[in-house]
DNA sequence: TCGACGATTAGCTAATCATCGAAATGATGT
DNA sequence: ACATCATTTCGATGATTAGCTAATCGTCGA
């Protein structure tokens, strides 16, 4: 629970996990998105693995990664029950996310 | 929001806020239910005011700590509807928490 | 005023973190 | 075999973190 609260607390990341909300895609595709180095989104990346946030699977020469949902909402929904709140499934259907901002 | 998430990322800060939630409590009370020293505690405090997650008034000689469930839960919230997650009041009413330990 | 008490600040160490450029790895295509 | 491309690892640097002891601040009661 910890490594998952880690692995939120940084705006890349968070942004990161956004964006494979959409759909697996690979280290390249995702770092496209950020004015970071690639070292950097590597780190970022296996941030994300240790705290089992994602899953990657290597195809040829490019890495996919995946967001795993289940491990998202288990984290979230382990401490928001211990506040006496549950997660619903929203109203709205996630609506397919344009290139946002993250919120600092 | 990352200040929030900083905030949760430690296993002694959750339960801090997990114990402001059953009653305000003050700075020696909380610090008291942990094995680090006071010091420790009051950086602890720190980065929870810093995150707003907790409000601090002096009462004399002691600093009363009570938790901004708001505040909690907006970036609880905030987040979870990235995700098309909804945060609903839960059916069971908050247990009053016994000493527990808290998930690393 | 003095002493005790609750809490924070100061000053330190050790560990972790985000970041980078350069180098290594691994797969593909020529 | 070799060049190329995608990604990760290595090694370094500066910033931040959690933890401690010792010192300080503010308040209360004798």
């Amino acid at each position: 629970m910890s490594t998952v609260f880690k692995a939120l607390s940084d705006p890349t990341r968070r942004k990161v996990l956004e964006l494979l909300r959409q759909r697996p895609m690979s280290a390249g595709e995702i770092a496209a998105h950020f004015d970071v180095s690639k070292p950097t989104m590597s780190a970022h990346f296996a941030v994300l693995r240790e705290a089992d946030l994602v899953a990657s699977e290597k195809q040829g020469k490019t890495v996919i990664y995946q967001i795993k949902m289940s491990v998202l909402e288990d984290a979230l929904l382990g401490f928001a029950s211990m506040f006496g709140w549950e997660l619903k499934e929203g109203a709205s259907p996630p609506p397919p996310p344009a290139d946002k901002e993250v919120t600092e």
